[in-house]
DNA sequence: CGCCGTTTCGTACGCCGTACGTGGTACGCT
DNA sequence: AGCGTACCACGTACGGCGTACGAAACGGCG
């Protein structure tokens, strides 16, 4: 009957893990992990909050299988390119995934059970250095220093109060500058007017350091 | 009289800032960060919960003192040798205390209020790096790398589940190979058995990484 | 219609951080 | 000696958390 079917439409949608999750990963970009709840969480989906726990075993279980969506929307390194590129394009790709969701930055690789996303991204990165003629060991010490650096950069950048140099120069005089006296900190004060003043841009910093390191890679390769 | 200083005495020690702070950081060494809790820790220096907000506007109040007591743990770049040395020296003293603190990590530079030792180490690093000819600009290049690899490092090496050889060997073959099927994952595979196979260490992999920047560095350093 | 597997939910327990008010203690002042 | 004041410790209570447990609603089948 149309009653039902009316009831049914209004009393929301299916509940569904791919719901639960997608609406996790945004309730946690828009407003932070510490602030996600089990409770808020069926609050936004219209549901009660134990009606969660039939797609999720628990919240542990929930995080994990979030980790596992950031992982995916990760790019692969691509396959018809030279290997600098494929991993350069891979870990801007990480980059900007990180950006989008910072919540997920300290739980990537500190949780117990990588999905299915993060082994398969894990594999498509090892082989890229491995056909890029890299031993085993020498492709481990790649790995090891090209995801600290880009963890270790994604997790400074989320501590950062601005994204425009505008806003950096106006952070900067307003709030940093009057905590660090030329005549106790001169080289903190020094770096922070010169900065401004040079109106510096943080856009193409992690480039700069990404590519300063797999240059000093392709210098470990084997040559041919 | 006696009798009054028995009772001072057993009374407990008295509270004080020092003393909740270095119970905190205690209690989040030895079982993490998660399950440091106001009444927990309160519970530690035998006092009531609410005792500890005397000493301590909040728990955010906490972190941001437990931080700065981490980052005066870490050893300032000496002043009398090589740029390189200094720098190496500060981030494997760094690396040791980040391993000592683990739950420090995401928080040393996401908290919105630097500590006073925090701002003292900023500034001896940065003086180190233009003493040793580094621009504003180009000092912050190489800031930038060197504790994105530093953090990004340490992050990583929490979740390590082993810490020897024979462990990792141990973890390896028991619960990672099964997951990791030669035939779907062949470069995963094969990494993990030639790695076990030749006795991986991973001690020395922080140090190999860190002088690969380091060396990379000094190229952009201006030739005298 | 009754049955049953699937999905949803209400209640309750033991945690958490902390606002608020009270009470004891140490010490300088008269 | 007596008292005011600043300092310090604490008990209670509130609203939130994750989730164990069991009941209830629903959909499709006979």
């Amino acid at each position: 009957m149309a009653g039902e079917a009316k009831k049914r439409a209004e009393s929301r949608v299916q509940l569904s893990r791919q719901r639960v999750l997608a609406a996790a990963v945004s309730m946690a970009d828009n407003h932070g992990l510490e602030t996600l709840s089990m409770r808020g969480l069926a609050r936004e989906l219209g549901a009660g909050a134990m009606s969660l726990y039939y797609h999720v075993a628990s919240k542990d279980d929930l995080l994990d299988a979030m980790i596992d969506v950031v992982f995916g929307e990760i790019d692969l390194p691509p396959t018809d390119c030279d290997w600098k590129a494929a991993i350069r394009q891979r870990a801007l790709s990480a980059r900007h995934v990180l950006a989008r969701h910072p919540w997920a930055i300290g739980l990537m690789e500190s949780r117990a059970n990588p999905g299915p996303a993060n082994v398969r991204h894990h594999e498509a990165v090892l082989a890229t250095l491995r056909q890029a003629g890299f031993s085993v060991v020498m492709a481990t010490h790649a790995y090891w220093i090209l995801d600290s650096y880009l963890y270790g950069f994604a997790l400074q950048e989320t501590s950062l109060p601005f994204a425009t140099p505008e806003e950096l120069a106006e952070m900067t005089s307003d709030v940093y500058l009057p905590q660090i006296p030329a005549d106790e900190y001169p080289y903190l004060n020094e770096a922070a007017t010169d900065l401004i003043e040079a109106g510096y841009d943080h856009t193409s910093e992690f480039a700069f350091g990404l590519d300063l390191i797999l240059d000093a890679l392709e210098g470990l390769r084997p040559s041919v």
